[in-house]
DNA sequence: ACTATTTAATGACTGCCAGTCATTTTATAT
DNA sequence: ATATAAAATGACTGGCAGTCATTAAATAGT
């Protein structure tokens, strides 16, 4: 009797085509102006239809934040070549996650707006986000450089690879997040946001290296 | 005819007391949930003469995050002790600002706010903003002690003192973007706030100290 | 093939609230 | 005392997130 698994299935495309006009909706409109109305619409179905399958408009923007971080972990793997040395895959994904946060502005705001709420006291299902930071989470592959880092003695030892793999993307998230749409303002104190991101380089590399 | 100055300083005056009628609202119900009829009844007044003074809900946000701001700048003058060395000077300051993202964790969920958002998307006086920015950031205080770091020759010095207090600051800000509220996350990745905050140190530490 | 039952979809409706503006009240000028 | 200007009011509007009674479609039972 397939007919459970189908439905399953059936339910996941739903789910996945009403995401996908969310996210062009919200694309074209940003998120506060774009309407559930809009996203039902995009995705020929009634308003009533879109809350059978996302509990709120935030856990909407949850399911797209979630393909932007698909995104970045794509990019991530296809930007890591393990032949070169760590330091030089740091510094690559580094340079990617720059990049995602420019070209792909939109999510990337994404990933300001969940860091900066609280997770708790949005109306998400727990589930939701206990999955994504379990196993969807680019910070794992994160993880797996510095701990090669760690091993091939190009990173400190003295941390323990959680740590030091923490501190370092929360570092780099919170700097960019801290950067982003902020050239302006950065001006007035006679610095260029690019600055700030090579100086960050220049004392993290020196603050992390082994020696 | 002090009358003008009399109705200027009255109507100063008047929009302190919104912007306070406004903070305890909004620490009571929270910015999302508390509205302008809320603050208006708070301050014995009607929801239009709030609108007489403040041009939108975020405009009233943000009068509030200034004073959050203006606390900060008080509890690191309060805490600099201008006779300790640089170093410990920075250590006591980035303290303090751990500590006032804990124990003001509504102020500082107000710099997350605006950190996370285009500021010129908001509807909010420019000038307002400018102002902020040229007059009121607690950043001045940490360009100054940065400035003297690098003069005595505790900082390094192959970086501009703008550019240096800019990253910094940056860095710390964006970190405790990123581990606020986040304790339960982290430990997913088996590792603790506290400890990330730490080894943040020894690592800026080594990369930002002279030698 | 027909009917009963379960599951999915609908969209009119509700409650809420930011922001507006014609009207009223109060303060100042003549 | 009256005219004019400035400040305050609150009823009203438009828009939207989220709900729910009703309808439609799919599946199970005989």
């Amino acid at each position: 009797m397939g007919i459970q698994e189908r439905k399953e299935r059936e339910r996941e495309q739903r789910k996945q085509d009403i995401a996908d006009a969310a996210q062009k909706v919200f694309r074209e409109k940003g998120f506060d102006r774009a309407t559930i109305d809009d996203v039902a619409q995009r995705a020929e179905l009634s308003k009533g239809t879109v809350y059978l399958y996302f509990k709120s408009k935030e856990e909407l923007q949850f399911a797209v934040f979630q393909r932007g971080s698909h995104l970045l972990i794509e990019m991530f793997q296809k930007a890591i070549d393990r032949n070169r040395p760590t330091q030089e895959v740091l510094l690559q994904m580094a340079s990617v996650f720059i990049e995602f946060s420019r070209k792909h502005a939109d999510y990337f705001e994404l990933f300001m707006f969940f860091q900066s709420s609280n997770l708790s006291k949005l109306n998400i299902e727990k589930e939701t986000i206990e999955d994504y930071f379990y196993n969807k989470s680019p910070f794992k592959l994160v993880f797996d450089i510095v701990s090669r880092g760690i091993e091939d003695g190009t990173l400190r030892n003295d941390l323990s690879v959680d740590l030091l793999a923490s501190t370092l993307w929360s570092q780099m998230l919170g700097l960019l997040i801290v950067l982003h749409n902020k050239k302006e303002i950065f001006h007035i104190f006679n610095v260029d946001t690019e600055e700030v991101l090579k100086s960050h380089f220049e004392i993290i590399l020196r603050g992390a290296l082994k020696n």
